[in-house]
DNA sequence: GGCGCGATCAACCATTCGGTTGACGCAGGC
DNA sequence: GCCTGCGTCAACCGAATGGTTGATCGCGCC
């Protein structure tokens, strides 16, 4: 290894950030800058070109999968690792589709975070292997993906709404909403609104926030 | 003040555990043992007798809120201190009702972590601020807290089943699980079942997992 | 003993929901 | 050009839900 690999460390918990820069200084990484949410996250990667950015998902203002975006489009050569708690499909898939190099769960010891730092720093993807499975059963059975009309449906169900409010809402026809909702009920698995809404919270296709 | 205050680190991410090490190590304070989970916190508390525990709320195994109640009945002289990510009403409720002596979330700053530390180990209690508006809050209107049938019945609607099926399950007739759900309806404010579940959600009242 | 509250149940009603069938326009891919 | 999928809508039906009133029982508390 020539040069050391250059790191910036995103995450909006200031214990979280100090933890890292611990856990990696040293040996053949380097940590160059710090930023607490999305958007100091680009300002700071344009800035300091980092070989990797260790991204986490959930933060206050703009949020992880947004600034991995923009960094895979503005700044290609940086190498977006994702290190979060939470691993629900869509998050994985909404941060992999971003263009993140890699997903590591936070509660990943020492040894597998620096090894995962150097794959995505050469180059290849680095997935946990509780993520790995799911990405694999994803490319699998591929036809449950919900499409975005459907999410508009299913936030304003999981908001407690009626048929009749939604479809005022979305300015459609009641009968249109009970249509996506047979679709969501066919693409989740479930029998009802309720359920419907407790399995998306759970494959975090729609959130509480 | 005469000897350093000994702490005692909870909390199942390795990297959170090395940023408060980092973080409290020296002045006056003295981090003397590391747990990954409930159970090994109430262990090592008991072996080490720290001044104070920081303890993480949702961990693998035996979670926070129980540790934090065995603390308070087998070691009596340890001061809890919960650090977590959360800062639903029911979190902090548990969490105080266990005998814990402050409530902090992990983006406090440094130097509100180490005040609270100090704070607790004199013997008084420590609120974030935006915890500290929830428990004045929660003390005056008192009048919504779900019974246990009522959370009984909450979650497996929340598993989506039908009333019929709930009652089945309950081994109570159907009437009985209406009733029980009007009356969550009003404590909750909210008009379906499908809204009881969000809200309940986002008050901590049931979980997903 | 009386009171309140939780838990239990019944009967009734209007509304809503879930499911089906069938239909149309439109965009994108093969 | 054809097919697929998405989004839109209508009409219909049975089942589930939400709301009401009223009732009984047991427990803890004053």
């Amino acid at each position: 290894m020539t040069d050391a690999i250059r790191v910036l460390i995103v995450d909006d918990h200031p214990v979280v950030r100090d933890g890292l820069r611990g856990m990696l200084t040293g040996d053949d990484i380097e940590v160059i800058g710090e930023a607490g949410d999305g958007d100091a996250a680009v300002l700071e990667a344009l800035r300091l070109e980092p070989d990797v950015v260790l991204m986490d998902l959930r933060m206050p203002g703009s949020d992880g999968v947004t600034a991995t975006g923009q960094l895979s489009q503005r700044l290609p050569s940086a190498r977006v690792l994702v290190l979060t708690t939470y691993d629900t499909d869509a998050d994985i898939r909404r941060a992999l589709d971003a263009g993140a190099d890699g997903y590591l769960l936070k509660d990943a010891p020492r040894d597998e975070l620096l090894r995962a730092i150097r794959t995505v720093a050469a180059g290849r993807v680095a997935l946990a292997a509780s993520v790995a499975g799911r990405v694999v059963e994803h490319l699998r059975g591929d036809g449950d993906v919900l499409s975005s009309r459907e999410l508009d449906v299913l936030r304003l169900v999981a908001g407690g709404r009626t048929n009749r409010a939604i479809a005022r809402a979305l300015d459609i026809s009641e009968a249109t909403v009970k249509t996506h909702l047979v679709h969501i009920f066919r693409k989740l698995g479930v029998a009802d609104r309720t359920a419907a809404v407790t399995t998306a919270l759970e494959r975090g296709d729609i959130t509480l926030a």
